[in-house]
DNA sequence: AGGTTCGTTGTACAGCCTGTACAGCTTGCT
DNA sequence: AGCAAGCTGTACAGGCTGTACAACGAACCT
């Protein structure tokens, strides 16, 4: 009730420094390659240099630490071009950026975002929480969707839900999983993607 | 060394019953909604009345009970109709085929196969048994193509390969479980990725 | 009939995991 | 000085996979 009379400077830094490390870490864990160490509570703490009980401590849970390394993730991950997208005058560019800047995030941790995705059947709690992610996604897709039915006129109702759902899939993981190899550079498989949109809307 | 001397055949009909209700328990408990009580060895043994014993006996491990899981999904789930695609005569008549019996399979245990698709990062080895059924997706994939380039005549090296995989992602489970939507049956989008494969690879 | 084999079961154990409880320590803050 | 927040160690409960081993019973062959 009483207004905290701490201020807690150096601390919160050096706590917020120690939840970095562990997500760092898990993020590391996570990529690696099948998990040569299992990915566990204990092995991020270990790899953070940080009691397994500080992990408990800062995220309360392994739910809790995968909700975090989420949210880290779509704040680095270049989401924040989003915005750009919707700027377009034209729709045909905003459904062109708004498709890059997702293949783009996917690359940006394409192991790790892999790696997540195993453990929504594993925790349905926190298959909730990467099923918001999924549905601002779809969000986006309607708003711009509209637009180019405004722009180019088309307004048959059920061929705008084939539409959205069809811009959503182009725009998950899976579809830019399956497209990138080795072979294919992640700037070849935003054209790719861009080609099929326009085919697969117009 | 020497031929066996037992026939065993009403004990190998009995053992394959049990596997069966093991299978049959597995698949069921896989399907239920988020798992209210947890997968588990000792759950599916004690779903099928059998001892937890009982199941690494004939199973012998997860690994290995989700293997047998697997295989018994792609007999039941009218991958025998495979062969009809490749029998049409028409390139785009077999490809549509091919769709069909890929989103007709994914829909006949798509809660199975989605919570499956979860062991993938949780167990490297089972993820390279589900890999080995992809590759047999993607040389179907590459037949269907190599037949119709035959019947179109389009030799481009490059758009060959952006074909396969945009084939193979097609009819993958993913895009079938984006697009597979309360309001949408499952034949719709049989019919909604026929047209899509149309305009993507023609 | 008698002995063998195979499927099955029970118990016990090792090992790893999450999550909780709790006491104690260090360090920044007022 | 004294409080609070972050951090740590230990211990424990409970769940899971997987292995070892002994035992039982029924189908099986000769």
């Amino acid at each position: 009730m009483t207004p905290r009379p701490y201020r807690m400077q150096r601390r919160r830094e050096s706590a917020d420094e120690n939840r970095a490390r562990i997500l760092a870490a898990a993020r590391e864990l996570l990529a690696s390659p099948q998990g040569s160490p299992r990915f566990s509570m204990e092995e991020v703490a270990r790899r953070s240099g940080v009691a397994r009980m500080t992990v408990y401590y800062q995220f309360g849970s392994l739910r809790g630490l995968l909700e975090a390394l989420l949210d880290s993730l779509a704040s680095a991950g270049g989401m924040q071009h989003l915005a750009e997208a919707f700027r377009q005058s034209d729709a045909w560019e905003a459904i062109d950026r708004f498709i890059a800047v997702f293949t783009q995030f996917w690359e940006s941790d394409r192991l790790v975002i892999r790696a997540l995705g195993a453990f929504t059947s594993l925790d349905p709690d926190f298959a909730g929480a990467l099923g918001e992610r999924s549905d601002w996604r779809r969000k986006g897709a309607r708003v711009l969707l509209d637009r180019l039915v405004k722009q180019t006129g088309r307004p048959e109702r059920k061929e705008m839900r084939d539409a959205e759902d069809l811009l959503v899939m182009l725009t998950g993981f899976p579809t830019y999983d399956a497209l990138a190899t080795p072979k294919r550079r992640p700037d070849q498989v935003t054209g790719l993607l861009q080609r099929l949109a326009r085919r697969a809307l117009g």
